[in-house]
Order: C-alpha cells, then structure tokens, then sequence
DNA sequence: ACTGAAAACAATTGCGA
DNA sequence: TCGCAATTGTTTTCAGT
C-alpha cells in the first residue's frame, strides 16, 4: 500500500556502499561486503541493482588532465542572447559534440551556462573560444575564470537516509 | 637528452584505452583489448601502468544527485574579504569537510572559488547556505546560480596524441 | 613489449532458509 | 533478502617469442 509505482529505493547499507564505490569502484565485494557487514554475494547484488536502477548512473576512470598535456582548464559562463527553447537546445546540443568541453551545466541567474572546458595551452584556449564562442551569433557574452587549483577530489554527493519520497 | 626525469608517458594505444574507460570502467579487458587490437593482458598491463603513474587519478562511481534525494543542485561562486593566503588555505580546507560540496575550484577572475553543492531541499540549502557563508566573516559575496540541467554526462576530457611535454 | 596458457581471484547464479 | 556453494568470468602471473 501506499506504493506508487517506484521501485527505485535504496536503504542504508545502500548508502554506505555507494559511498565507499563514489570513491573507488574497484574495491572488490569482498572488502565492500567487510566493511558494510554483509556477503560479497549480497553486496553485489545490490550494486548491480544500484546500477540497473539508475541510482548508480556510470562507472568510470577519472583522468588527470594534466597528464595528457591539458594542464589549462576553465570555467566558462556563457549568456545567450534570447533565452528561447530552440537556441538552448542547439546550444546543448554543440556542448556535447565539444570534445574540449568536459561538462557543462545548464543554470539560471547570472548566466545561462556554465562550461568546464580543458586546453592543451592558452592559445589553444584561445582559439578554441574564437571558434565556438565568438563565431555563435546566439551567444550574448561570455566570461572566463581560469581554474588554478581544484580543491575537492572526485565529485561525491552525500549519501543519506533515503525517505519516501 | 631533454629528459626531466618523467616516466609517466603514454602512447596512442593508451589514449585510447582512456577514452574508453572514461565513459566505462567495468569494461573487460577482453572487450578493451578487441577494440584497440591488443591482448587482454597488455591492457591490463597498460591500464595498470596508467594508474600506478597517475594518469588515471581514480576510479569511481558516478550516483544520480535525484535518486538519492538532492534533487536541488547549485553551481556558487565565492569571493573573498581579502585575497590573502591563510585564508584561501582556511576556506579551502572548509570546502574538503563539508559533505554538501560536491567539488570546489580555486579560481581567478571574476570570484575567488565555484562550488558545486547538493541538497535536499530549497530550504535544506537556505539553511545550509547561512552556516556556511553568512556566519563566515571572511566571504565577501555568494552569487548562486540554480543548476536546471547537466548537459554532459561524464567528466571526460579529449585525450590526443602524447607530446614530450 | 607482446601473446597465450595456467593459476588465482572475483562476480554471478541457484538453492535453501 | 540473506548466506553458502558451485559455476562462470576476469585478472594476474609466468614462460616463450
């Protein structure tokens, strides 16, 4: 009763396990399962109902940008000159075929993006903002932050008790 | 000649591998080793190497801020009272203990740092925002900006050709 | 530095509770 | 949903090229 369809729930040993794999995903079951005190088994199980829910969106290795020669990086907010539908959904759309654009955010307040974006040099910075930003006849303006120091690690989102929500 | 002493050096090969383990690292090596037309033992030799260099800086699992609760997200950018380095160390050190921030960046232009913070509510961000700025004498201004969407999934950055670098 | 086979290890599946 | 035991699959080691 009272279950309105979502089987998407997770309880606390959940919890505890995704964020011990927000930090390293290759810890085997085995040290999961020790440290939340249950089997492998079991914490296997949960981890790929974890995934399969969505709950666990990927699973991926992070790369040091520096050490593929990308040791600039950049903080870019970008306003649009109208905020309407269809120029925002092109605009997504040219962020995600951007190979230089790590992620990008699309926000309200003081501008309409914000966009990680990493360069092998500052001309090449340059250049690559020349292309994509200032040959954009939608793009209203643009202001760059340039990244000197990232301070948290990874990008782990506390994990709580889980409520009906 | 010209050696700095750096080992940590990667081939075409290893790019590759990269660019496929940052969108999936649960991927066999088996799998890995038919793409890039390698063995599954020296992938795994080669991502090992990776690792161990520090190329690959970690390895993680990316979970759904909406599934676990914290539907709100907010991109924020901090200035400072003063630029001074004892107290950028001192903020910088608040930002790895708290829980809500995602990931900081030190940062220079038009703020001193953007943070990346969950939360549960709009309220749960009110009321965390107030403890953590408001009743912080060193923060200057806090402009918020509400996240609407992530528009890239990952956090992958193009990985080209190695140079002696 | 790679391959391929064997050994060691981890994940998955089936079953009884 | 759990744990245990058996199976399947993956990673690591080792010898050979």
């Amino acid at each position: 009763m009272g279950n309105r369809g979502r089987t998407n729930d997770y309880d606390q040993i959940d919890a505890r396990i995704m964020e011990l794999v927000q930090e390293n995903n290759r810890l085997t079951s085995d040290v999961i399962g020790e440290r939340v005190g249950l089997s492998a088994t079991a914490c296997q199980r949960r981890l790929k109902r974890l995934r399969s829910d969505g709950i666990i969106e990927a699973d991926v290795s992070i790369v040091s940008a520096k050490a593929v020669g990308r040791p600039i990086q950049m903080l870019v907010l970008v306003t649009l000159e109208r905020e309407r539908i269809d120029i925002i959904d092109k605009f997504k759309k040219e962020i995600k075929s951007s190979a230089e654009i790590a992620t990008g955010f699309y926000i309200t307040g003081d501008a309409d993006f914000l966009l990680y974006i990493t360069a092998r040099s500052m001309e090449d910075y340059e250049q690559y903002t020349r292309r994509f930003f200032y040959d954009n006849p939608n793009i209203k303006s643009v202001k760059t932050m340039v990244v000197v120091d990232r301070v948290k690690a990874g990008f782990s989102i506390p994990i709580d008790l889980p409520e009906d929500d």
